[in-house]
DNA sequence: TGGTATTTACGAGTAATGTCGTATATTAGC
DNA sequence: GCTAATATACGACATTACTCGTAAATACCA
């Protein structure tokens, strides 16, 4: 039996599954491709990560094919929400307003994008009321 | 001549400088007590932590008397801006606003907090004209 | 002053991440 | 059918993050 530990991915695994989401899916050749325009590594490490991944069952693959065809297995916003809710709790005493205004404060956003978020936050008070 | 290759504290390293945030100051006991509430480790292990963090540069400590006194030695909101900036990079394709509205939508905010948010993004607004 | 408790220093071990080399299998083209 | 290219499997190794035990130094107190 195989103990997981936490289910968190690491960074590598990160940018892995950013191609995957990007392309829905994807063989190893064609993410290590992606990869190399950033970060220099070789073919076989990212084909290890990506067995890594599949053990963890961070993504499944179609293998009746000898070159397998890899998936996510977890949902881009699932993850975000993931990384999100950990650091509202390690970082920001468990307040999600506090990180808002933190990134909105040292990030600037177009005038588009506050609109866009003034939006929502009028949708969320109506919704309270 | 040490190279240090990367400055962001790991998950039990923050958990420290939480400690060392909200009392300015602490001794290795008073973390270790502080952590113990909701995690069991050795005496040992915090010193060690704390030891390295001082290695790294993350802490300082005053070391007149036998019983260190360790003080943060990066401030909480600057790192904040450090995982914020990298989790927007990683998983957020580079856009802050995105992040805000994951965040806005996934968490319950109170209508009091809804308002400072408004608030800030006036202010932003105004000044970007 | 002598013993007990507290503290630091340090070494060592474990597990996870990321790195790659090499062996083996499969496919495709000649 | 044979050779070259491509893919997977697998083992090994370096590094980092934690983990703790033990030894040595220091402070406290009866």
């Amino acid at each position: 039996m195989t103990i997981i530990k936490h289910t968190r991915p690491t960074e590598s695994e990160l940018e892995i599954l950013t191609v995957l989401w990007n392309n829905d899916s994807a063989t190893v050749r064609t993410v290590h491709e992606e990869l190399s325009k950033t970060k220099a590594s070789g073919y076989t490490t990212t084909l290890k990560l990506m067995q890594i991944m599949f053990e963890k069952g961070l993504v499944t693959r179609d293998d009746r094919n000898k070159t397998h065809i890899y998936m996510p297995a977890v949902t881009r916003e699932k993850t975000q929400m993931q990384f999100l809710q950990k650091m509202i709790n390690t970082l920001f005493a468990g307040s999600p307003a506090s990180l808002v205004l933190q990134a909105l404060g040292g990030h600037a956003a177009s005038e588009e994008e506050l609109e866009q978020i003034q939006e929502l936050i009028n949708t969320l008070k109506n919704g309270q009321k």
